[in-house]
DNA sequence: TTCTTTTGGTCTTTCTATAGATCATATAGC
DNA sequence: GCTATATGATCTATAGAAAGACCAAAAGAA
């Protein structure tokens, strides 16, 4: 028996993913590549190109990500210097941050 | 033989993944949920948690998206009515678009 | 219209990401 | 300090993703 895993997305995640799908379709389009041409230039098969741009959840992020820089397609709205910067700025915030959360607080105004 | 698949990544995309792991890592010590917890809530296991946080390119899309919404790390900088106006403007832009792509135009001007 | 090529499916095989368990270390709270 | 637990890491079995070949239909160009 197939076994039953079935893994659910909430609605805001899957429209994310099929959004990002449909930017890279309209990219691509735009930039006159055909599908063929995009997955090779991505190292990966048509096929997946395919899933990708129909906003399939059960891709390679990497995959994803790297089909959307090759047609210009911005994560986060953010350009290159920016995103490097913004690295920077969430590492600091975390070395900010407890290395480890703990729940065992007894405590009065954490969770009521 | 083991096989040199080797996939490779921009640097790009690597850092967009980077970023995305690292504000998911700081926004769930934020929220002070252990690993465990938000692995739970997301339904997968905690190793996956911790590639997705490390910037793991070879994750499940949708298993990182799903991270990310319940964390609060918003893609596209853009909050859930904002991301399905957005995609009605996509198709709008994708119907005016080609259907498919033709390279074979002998043309004057395209690829000089 | 006809011809060519892109695209959307399906199917099979190969490969690998994931779950789950385990263990060691680090860390927060006492 | 000590104790409990969160985290990081490794390993195995397996469900499933990806490649690649194939075919059929659609769509653009002549």
């Amino acid at each position: 028996m197939p076994k039953v895993s079935a893994r659910t997305y909430s609605r805001y995640s899957l429209e994310a993913i099929s959004l990002l799908g449909k930017l890279i379709r309209a990219a691509r389009k735009e930039r006159k590549m055909t599908a063929q041409e995009l997955a090779d230039r991505a190292g990966i098969s048509r096929g997946l190109l395919q899933r990708i741009e129909k906003g399939d959840p059960k891709c390679e992020l990497g995959a994803s990500f790297e089909v959307a820089t090759i047609v210009g397609v911005k994560l986060f709205d953010a350009e290159a210097t920016t995103l490097t910067r913004h690295i920077r700025q969430t590492e600091d915030k975390l070395a900010l941050l407890p290395k480890s959360v703990r729940k065992r607080v007894k405590v009065a105004d954490d969770d009521f």
